[in-house]
DNA sequence: GGTTGACCTTCCAGTTACTGGAAGGTTTAG
DNA sequence: CTAAACCTTCCAGTAACTGGAAGGTCAACC
């Protein structure tokens, strides 16, 4: 299986394989006699794994610690199950910046005239001095 | 004013404030005989500016369209308030990315046993062919 | 056999928004 | 006089890719 064939089946994009690999994320795949790298179907489950992994909000570094689990017979399911709980707390406060951020802007906005003339109650709020 | 004072005041770092700076995104200050930073205070609005803007959300690049609506005097508010709606949109979209990784990620870790085995469904997920 | 197009390879550079640190000049307090 | 606390510039690094150049390979078509 060449590099497309498996970005496609993976989800990933062939140059993010390649980068995936030069920084040690994934396996090295074996290669073919003109050079060009072969997946095999095991190989291919790492990539659609770091690809979920990273869809659902984990960073690469944290991916090596969960690609790392996945390949280890010996892990705890308590400790993957850990960092899961982990990334959604990140994410509700990541929410939660953002819901403040929107209230900051939907407050600006509710007095901001929005006519033709250059009298901005945004740009005024967003520069003053206090 | 020097740049340290101007970091107090403005809620930025020395550092991004001359990083803005490089980037053209705020006004060159003046210099003092020794070479140092001094700022007046109309940069120094400009700078407050800056920092409120990048924490509601905008982008540096967003930035830019913004300070020069505040600097221009024959601008139009609606256009302004166009901006902040939009950025609204935009944090409401990234909210509801998120909503949908934490479910995901909620939905893997109600699945797992969390135990002391290895047998754990989260990476079965993440890695099944489908 | 030649050519075209779609693959593949490596390597270098750019993106975003800073941050850290080196090397060196200035100012202020003790 | 010296030490701390400023200030300056410039270079490098971070995260996670993405784009593109330069060049090798392969399959199909005429």
């Amino acid at each position: 299986m060449n590099i497309s064939q498996a970005a496609k089946a993976s989800g990933l994009s062939a140059k993010t394989i390649r980068y995936y690999e030069s920084i040690g994320l994934i396996s090295e795949p074996a290669r073919s006699e003109n050079g060009y790298r072969s997946y095999s179907n095991g190989l291919l489950g790492e990539l659609r794994f770091v690809h979920r992994a990273r869809e659902v909000g984990f960073s690469v570094q944290e991916c090596r610690e969960l690609v790392d689990l996945y390949r280890d017979q010996r892990r705890r399911s308590a400790h993957v199950r850990d960092l899961v709980l982990e990334k959604c707390d990140d994410i509700e406060q990541r929410i939660g910046q953002l819901r403040t951020m929107q209230q900051v802007l939907l407050g600006l906005a509710q007095r901001c005239n929005g006519d033709e003339g250059p009298e901005c109650a945004i740009l005024d709020e967003l520069g003053r001095a206090d």
